[in-house]
DNA sequence: CGGTTGCTTGAGATCCATCAATAGGAGTGG
DNA sequence: CCACTCCTATTGATGGATCTCAAGCAACCG
């Protein structure tokens, strides 16, 4: 069975057995989608929150210029959108990258599973707050960080979060992103995306190939690429 | 006296006479801070949230290689933290632009006063639904827009924000960011924002002078700088 | 006034996008 | 099994956008 919600979850907030059986429960209404289709359109009227059971999604947006920009990436175990309150209507876009499986919750329920746990409250804003670094992060990585760097920081936060839902194996995980992909996430051009790979490849610090990222060299990529863990770190409790 | 907080959640919330008094109530706890300060710095351990009364302040990231990247600005009535959660260390620093006046909330009171007052826990979380939407379209700006158009675009995104908390007057507003400023923001060096601004001026859409922006065009703008404000509308209730 | 800060301009270097073509690999149908 | 197609990855060449360095200028301030 596919545990990554709750496995996420157990980081943010000490749950029990009621707990856990509680998010399980939550998860009953799924539904699944091929690659490279839409969840959810920019402009729908969402009736319910998703919640990545496996595969991976994103979040993007496109512009008038044709141009693409996915926003976060969605992980299995990851929420699309805060528990409180839906919006009136999509600013944005929900895509799938791979078949994905996705589980519909009601706000309504889950806002009365956090009201009466409060562990899971606390677990639900412990990934909401974790989200928002994450995002932070995004715009230093945009704003800052040149091609190579890019990719170095997204490989070595992708270590940190596919680690806390057992998805690490070894050297490496699966990491099913085409090289437009990335582009589309890192602001960069598919053509720049391959050559800087290449780059982080001669330096002996990570490999692409298939579907599969291996990290070479961990410390040295995390240096270069100015990884500072710190901002996955800052809602955990000791 | 400065009123724009209750003047910027009202855009969130029907807020009752009372309601507007227990956030007034919020406020007592005051700090005046110089241009260019740090309220607080990464690695703090946070005891309040804060609250910005009167001046422009932002979130920021320094990087080991010396650069800087304003993550989010704050204005009058912003606030610089979600109200449920302190973090156990801040994973980036609270600075000065200008001038600033601070409100220090204790997070047990601002979490009682949100569960006495639902109109209140709405209009918070309104805001901070609507910070993370900012910082998603932060995102797209600075993944896929070229240096004219971030600037137009935040010279739009601002128009509507001041606008809310009425700070707009005719045909611009006050901007005291300086041109060193708007390239940590929008991840672009001084050389290139003074250029880029002289494009906009050339292009009859936008002025800046001293402390002031003038909105020459305002459709104009809009459409050249790909600014679709629907992202600051989708959790406003019709 | 002299110092500081912010703005402006020029020149050259660098990074990255774009365009275009080729190559490889997976799936499909005959 | 082969021919075909589609998608992704790769490579080269060129141009454009932006950065860096360096210098001059303007405004403000004690």
């Amino acid at each position: 069975m596919s545990d990554f919600f709750v496995q996420k979850l157990r980081h943010g907030a000490s749950l029990s057995e009621d707990d856990e059986r509680a998010l399980r429960a939550l998860c009953m209404n799924v539904d699944k989608f091929d690659p490279q289709n839409d969840v959810t359109m920019e402009g729908d009227k969402p009736k319910s929150i998703k919640l990545v059971l496996e595969g991976w999604a994103c979040r993007y947006k496109l512009l008038e210029n044709g141009k693409r920009q996915i926003i976060s990436l969605f992980l299995p175990g990851d929420m699309c959108e805060p528990y409180m309150t839906l919006p009136q209507f999509m600013d944005h876009s929900l895509g799938t990258l791979t078949p994905v499986t996705v589980a519909r919750v009601s706000p309504e329920v889950i806002k009365a599973v956090a009201r009466e746990r409060p562990q899971i409250e606390k677990a639900l804003w412990w990934d909401l707050l974790l989200a928002m670094a994450m995002g932070r992060e995004s715009i230093v990585t945009l704003g800052r960080r040149s091609a190579s760097e890019r990719l170095g920081h997204l490989f070595c936060e992708l270590h940190v979060r596919l680690d806390k839902v057992g998805l690490v194996d070894g050297l490496g995980y699966e990491m099913p992103l085409t090289q437009s992909n990335l582009g589309d996430l890192l602001g960069m051009s598919t053509v720049h995306v391959n050559r800087s790979l290449q780059e982080l490849r001669a330096a002996g610090l990570v490999t692409m190939h298939g579907r599969r990222v291996t990290i070479l060299n961990l410390e040295g990529l995390r240096s270069t690429s100015l990884f500072d863990p710190t901002y996955l770190q800052s809602y955990t409790q000791a």
